[in-house]
Order: C-alpha cells, then sequence, then structure tokens
DNA sequence: TATGAATGAGCGTTCATTCAT
DNA sequence: CATGAATGAACGCTCATTCAT
C-alpha cells in the first residue's frame, strides 16, 4: 500500500514493500494485464526470482494489495464506528475518513475499483467477503442513524451506503491530483451531500 | 450495445452487432483483457478474419461500446434537458433515465468504466471529450435549478455531478440481476437522495 | 513491365497491365512480401475479384513480371547479336542496351533480382532456364570476340558474363534517379570498364 | 555470421551464435520473410521465448548479421589498405580479399544483398552508413591508384567501385558450391577484369 | 536468497484465397 | 465480369512461471 503523497521509495524499504508499492503505481497507470513482471521487477531494480521469492504469483501482488488496503480501512472504520458521540456524528466523521483515504491511497482504489475481477475467484470471493463486512459495519451506522431519528428511515440503509461508496470508490476515474478541486473541498461536500440527503426534508 | 434484457442473438442479426453484442457479454462477465478474440468469435460463430473484416482491432471492439453507448447516452439526456417544466424537474428526469439507462445496459456501462484506461491514447481521449460534453450538460442543469432556487447554492454544480455519476457508474460493480432490490426500487432512492441532498436543509 | 519514366496509368489502360504496373511498383518499393493483395488493389483502384479474374494468384503477378522483362531482354539481344559489324562491335551494342533497358526498367529488375527466390519451384525454374538462354546469347557473343582475336581468351567467357550481369543486377540496390550520376554515364563507364578489361593489358 | 565451410553446430556453441548461424542458412536458402521464426528455433533445438531472450524482434536478426559482416568486412579492408606496397598492390590485394570473404560468408552476402530493404528504416539507414563508409574507404584506394598514375584517371572512381562491388554482391544469386568453378579461379579472374579494365587501353 | 535462461501456451493480427451473389 | 464477406492457417510476439545454478 502506497500513499500517493509519499517520498521516493530508497532502498531500505524491505523488498516486499517495495515491489507492491512500484506494483500498485503501474497498475493504477497501466492497468493490472498492461503491466508485466518483467516491467515490476525492472522498476524495482530486482530480477523475478526475487519477487517470486516473495509472492507467490503476480495474482498474489494484487490481493496482496487489495488484502493490506482493506485491513486498513476496517480498521479505521471500527474505531470510528466504536467511538462516542451521536450515530450521525459518527456516520459524518466514517465518511470524511473514508474519503481522505482514498485520497492517500488513490492508487490502491484505482487498482481495486479496476481490476478486482481479474482475481482468481477463490481471491475474488475473500475479498468480497471482507468488502461485504465493513459494508455492513457502515450500514449498521446508518442504521443506528435512522433509529435515533437524526436521519430519515424513507431510504433502506443498504441503498444509502451502494449509493455512498460507489461514488467513493470512482474518485480514482476522474479525480486528478494538482487539478483544481482540493480533496478537502471534494471531501466535504461529498459527505455534507450524503448527510443532508439522508435528512428530513 | 446490447440490452441485457435483451434475448437471443438470433443469425439474422447483422455480424457486427452480433460480435459487439457478444464482446458487450464477455468483457462485462471477465474483462476485456481476459477475454480472447478467440473466444469472442466461437461465441459468435465465425472465425477471426470474418471480426477483422468489420472492425480493425480489439481495441475497435472496446471503443464501439463506448462510443455507441455515449451517444445513447447524449441524445437522451438533450432531449431531457431542452424538455420542458422546471430545472428540478428536468434534473429529476434525467437522473431517472441514466439510472434506467444504466440497468438496461448493464453489461456497456460495467465495459465502460472498467476499461477506458484500456484504450489507445488517442481513443481514450475521444471518449473522454464525449464524457466530458456529458457531464457538463448536466451540470447546467444543476446550475439553472440552483439560479431558479430550487436547489442550494452551496454545493459546486460540478461536485455535485461527479458525486451523482460516480455512484451511477459503479452500479455494475454490485448490482446483480435478480437480486433482493429491484433496479426501479434502486433508481428512485439514488435520485431521490440527490435531489433531497441539493435541496435546502 | 513498367517504364520508370512512363507517366499516369490513366483509367484505358487495360486492367492486367495495370495492375502489373502497380504491382511492380510497390514490389520494388517495398519488397514483395511486404506488399498484400489488397493493397495492390487499392492502388489499382479495383477489388480482389477483378485481380483474381485475370491472375491466378499473387505469384502469378511476379512470375508475369519476370516473363516480360525476360522475353523483352532476349528479343532486343537476339536482334543486336544477329546484327551487322564485328563481335566486338555486337557485344558493345548489346552491353550498353542491356544498360539502358535496366534503367528504364528499374522497378522490374529490382524486383526480380530480389525476389526469384520467392517464386515456387516450377516457376523459379523456368526463370532459370530463360535467363541462362540469355546468358548463353551473350556468352556466344564474347566467345566470338575472343575468335576473332580482338578480345583476349585469357578469361573464360562465361566468367566474363557473370561478371558483367552480375554487376548490371545490382544497379537497382544503389542507383537512384535524380542522383548526382546520370544514366548515360554509368552505362558508358560500366561498358568501356567490360571491354577494357577484356582487352589485352 | 557463419562460415559457409563450418561443420555441425555443435551444442556448445552459445545459443545466440547458434540461433544466428541457423537463421543466415535458412535466409540463404528460402528468404527472410519465408522463413518462419517457428522454423529458426525448431533448426536450433529451442522454443520461440528462447529466441526473444535474445533477440528483440525476427528483424534484429537480420541486423545482426549485417552488423557481423559489415563489421569484418571493414576491419579487413582498413587493415589492408593501410598496408604497404603501392596503392595497386593493396586494391589488388582488397578486391582479392573482399572476393575471398564473400565466398567464405556466402551465405550471409547472399541475405544481404537479397533483404535489405526488409529492415526498418532507422536499421537500414545505420546499415547504408556502414556500406557507405566501406564503400568510401574503397573508393579512396582507387583514387590513389589514379593519382599514382597506375590507374588510368579516366573511370571515376566511385564508378569503379559500384561495378567492381556489384558483381561482387550478385555473386550468391549464381554461384553454386561445388559446381564447374572454383572460387578461387573466379575470384582471380574478376580481379584481374577490374583491374585490366581500369588500365590503360 | 537470488539469478536469468528457457519454456510453453496463448495472444492479436494478417492475408492469400474462395465463393455465393 | 466483378464484388466483398468470410475462411483458415500461419505469423511474430508476449509473458507468467520454472529451475538449474
Amino acid at each position: 500500500m502506497t500513499q500517493t503523497s509519499a517520498g521516493r521509495l530508497s532502498d531500505d524499504v524491505p523488498l516486499p514493500d517495495r515491489l507492491l508499492a512500484v506494483a500498485t503505481r503501474m497498475f493504477a497507470e497501466k492497468g493490472f494485464e498492461s503491466t508485466s513482471v518483467q516491467e515490476i521487477v525492472n522498476a524495482a531494480g530486482v530480477t523475478k526470482g526475487a519477487m517470486y521469492h516473495y509472492f507467490g504469483s503476480k495474482d498474489d501482488l494484487l490481493y496482496e494489495i487489495y488484502h493490506r488496503l482493506l485491513g486498513l480501512q476496517m480498521r479505521r472504520l471500527e474505531q470510528i464506528a466504536g467511538g462516542t458521540g451521536s450515530a450521525e456524528e459518527r456516520l459524518r466523521a466514517a465518511a470524511l475518513d473514508v474519503l481522505e483515504t482514498s485520497f492517500l491511497y488513490l492508487d490502491d482504489f484505482t487498482v481495486f475499483f479496476r481490476s478486482t475481477h481479474l482475481l482468481p475467484r477463490d481471491r475474488r470471493e475473500a475479498v468480497r467477503a471482507e468488502r461485504r463486512r465493513y459494508h455492513e459495519c457502515f450500514r449498521d451506522l446508518v442504521e443506528e442513524g435512522q433509529r435515533e431519528g437524526s436521519l430519515r428511515a424513507h431510504t433502506p440503509a443498504d441503498i444509502a451506503v451502494h449509493f455512498f461508496f460507489g461514488t467513493v470508490h470512482q474518485i480514482g476515474a476522474w479525480y486528478r491530483p494538482g487539478g483544481r478541486l482540493k480533496t478537502r473541498t471534494i471531501a466535504e461536500h461529498y459527505v455534507d451531500l450524503l448527510l443532508n440527503g439522508l435528512k428530513q426534508a
């Protein structure tokens, strides 16, 4: 997992991490299938053998990117959801956090939402299961808000979560660093649109 | 462009259309890069030569899917945007329409938002330019609504459009026909969340 | 067979000739194998069917180029060799003539000496037999000159003919129309080098 | 570069050299375009991947044949031209040497003078530049002979070089090992014809 | 640990040729 | 006479992966 804002990958970064960082960057830029193992190891300054020593296959690289990202997201969400404050406050915080994380790990997200279908079936289902848990955790927060009355019950929580995550996952498809819109601005408006949409009209 | 709900592709469908329909289906299912030209022509019951008689390359197939879809969408949006009624009413109608179209051409959309990056540079930019026009047309509708006062001016129209289209484009990533949620239900709630989010709190 | 200096190929040229002319030009420029039948018929402004109506195959096109060229050369040589004057005079005239013909039909010659090996075996041997007759006719002239005493007998006539034809056949490999050297100049010096080389030291 | 007279290509020859030798043989026999990569690697007893490990493309194989041959020739010519003796003596030695080399590397030469036009433009021009240097070195020798008076000045040196090299390059088109004419005989007569042709009549 | 030569299966594409119309 | 859709076989090339060293 590579922070978009992170600097150079100095030689003292452990090789597996360096390989993952390089792979993430290239997958985001050219796509998983258009990036050869040779290109990855060249960019990382090692040979194929080294890569196959740490990763069983090219698919493993992809899976590992997903796995790390999902783990990170889940930990953050659980911490926020389990915190103090009203459901609405925690939902707002979680929504803002997922957006900020998305901007921070933009390449990882881009790869994720573009290439899941390329994983072998079993891996794909493992990823989906992790995603589902994450989705449900977020959904519970929405339902809690509906029960406490701060959010209207009219919208099924599942749909609201699909609605919000859908647009979060698409960010990598249009957002370009250095453009006119700042990430913080986008994040705040997105959260606002979600929360306002869930309030009484 | 293939309606997901369409029936069999009988032999009297012109070969180019049949190839496009088959390709759309397979690209949506397994991804562009994981679908070989051989598989496509096998499924269409012809040989590679026949395909290359009509399409210059595998990329052309992809581009043609995009091109047809974008043309269809643009025509529909222009008709709705140029219709009668308040800006809010037309925005609501347009939002509902793009959702219904998305469900109808789910495979085409899935391919679109997953594989644009695989097009050669020039084609990719042609597609982006078409998308931009579409985006701007929709954005104008939002701005008109803000000027007429039915929508709050707080949210920049550009962001609102990215917000909405983002989630529309992700539908293919999670929606499965035959599932618990009906397309009409989803569409209505999505439109409602958008419009409600854009109203005064 | 196309005269390099010939003008446009107007529509009233019989189709077979137009096809041969176009093919000769393209074969000389890009090589036989790198020129597709489609390109030839496009350049000639007809369709494949038309070409296959007149020529049984792409190889036939090549063979016909050779056949016409060899026929032309043989007729010219026989006329010169059977003329009046000393053997040396007739040899000089024949040598000059073959050079001038080579410049005039430069494309045809270029194709000839580059692509003979691409003909099917039987055709290739037919061409070789025609070449051999031509070679022998020229050789007889050299031997006649040696018998009459104007040429030294030291050089085997066969070798002299290979020597001269070798360089004639290579002209297309280096000569470029419009360059510094004029065809007439080259031809005269080549003939001079041959005849002088065959004289008593 | 393969000596025509060389024996079998035992397994201990490095693979790149073995591939080059096999390719040279086949290109000379059937032509570059009519020889598939598959045939080459079959004959060398390896798979395509092995070939592409060492050569970037089929064109590279061709270029390498040229490059090695040109390097060899240039080195030999420079050594002879820079030696002692009159210009005429060095010219005679150089002419004899290029002929003997041509017979020794007959396949390489055959490929060279038949397939240069099949190289990609940049490679083709690199080869032409190398050829030009070679041509100029030889031409300088002729001009030196003209200045020292042993050769007549009547013939432009450039034309004389084209004349001689032309026929040298065609040798592969007609000479067959094992035939009636011996290489040494041919070489001596060719050199004699050149030198005698350049002497005062 | 790490190398890099080599594999083997598959890829997108080309093209001379055929044939129903 | 001429068309052009379609074939079928081959082509150059790629690449994830393996394995002797």
